[in-house]
DNA sequence: TGTACATCAGTGAACGCGCGTTCACTGATGTAC
DNA sequence: TGTACATCAGTGAACGCGCGTTCACTGATGTAC
């Protein structure tokens, strides 16, 4: 819409712009004046749709459970374990500003019913295919073991720290997954 | 040593300003002028010693791998995986501003020959305990898979994430590795 | 013991910058009649 | 179909701020003789 005084979407614009910058060169980088060059909209507009940095900041959170929640549905439906584990790196990998900003809390307001809400939904997710070890551990012991052993596959790979260990994080997640939870009796 | 023009240990007390704010507040609150307040001296005493920013995070992370070599140490000659990976927690929480700054390559001079030297030996300690686990993965694999485990564990905890699911986070990692690593036939 | 001198560490003024936020405004849109 | 009006979205100038970095300087320290 070239020329044309209301942009259309800048809000999905703006967020998208976050993730890109995010992405590329860390939320250091991260600025609402920069955001609006990219939009092709003066400084002043992020202000109408987010209120404020910190606003922004909290949308895109919000946005990244949705999407985590939704990324774990199929494996959460199927109670497949592995696949759910799998899909949370894919997820962080496909979206990894995102991803940085959920679990940097102290950047947005937490207690956002928008985030409050999709963080519930996709909690839930995570804590839903866990199976029991007998003798070893309950579901929710092995849920919270899964849950920490793929967040840090995916935090070690984001920041770099894994690429001379592997090529692909997603054969890299199951390799270590198995590794992990995987029974020696088992065939 | 209070009035004199000499400050005595500018370079120690600059880190440990650093690494208090970064604690409390955050990378993003981090800045030389507010550092060099802190130890009471001009804002442009810093330079003297770290050249630029960089060169102070660059600090940080080389002490840092020195650090968690230490706290490595230990498990690391007892040969006890386990051991190795609580280490690794309590490094994390007791030095949250060191463990933050490491992991976040993009932020200081990841070839600093420093921060490789005291990186390659923290990596030799990372690696030496780690058991095979027969019929399931080499020692390579739990080694990594240890890793990433106590490092989701680590980053979960210092972000909050875990706050309500556990009081003491050593305990907790405990609990996560054993609920993914033991074997259940064993006693 | 005393003097000269080199070295080092910290000062403080100055530079230029990009930032978040506010606000009176104006252009565009859409609804009511 | 056409007009009046309310609402909304984006503008652009202005504010004040803290930042990193540079640099000629000065105070302090310690070494050589």
């Amino acid at each position: 819409v070239a020329g044309s005084y209301h942009h259309g979407n800048l809000r999905r614009a703006l967020l998208d712009a976050a993730a890109d910058v995010i992405a590329a060169q860390g939320l250091g980088a991260l600025s609402l004046r920069d955001l609006a060059g990219r939009a092709g909209v003066s400084h002043g507009a992020p202000a109408h749709h987010f209120g404020d940095k910190t606003g922004l900041l909290t949308a895109l959170a919000a946005e990244g459970y949705r999407l985590l929640g939704e990324a774990l549905t199929e494996a959460s439906a199927a109670g497949d374990f592995l696949e759910a584990g799998l899909s949370y790196v894919r997820f962080a990998v496909a979206h990894p500003a995102h991803f940085q900003v959920m679990f940097s809390p102290q950047l947005y307001r937490a207690d956002d019913p928008d985030v409050v809400d999709a963080r519930a939904r996709t909690d839930a997710q995570l804590y839903g295919t866990a199976p029991e070890r007998p003798g070893v551990a309950g579901p929710r012991d092995v849920a919270i073991a899964g849950w920490c052993l793929v967040h840090g596959v995916a935090t070690l790979w984001l920041a770099g720290n894994l690429r001379d260990t592997a090529d692909d994080p997603i054969e890299l997640a199951r390799r270590v997954a198995v590794s992990a939870f995987r029974d020696p009796g088992a065939a």
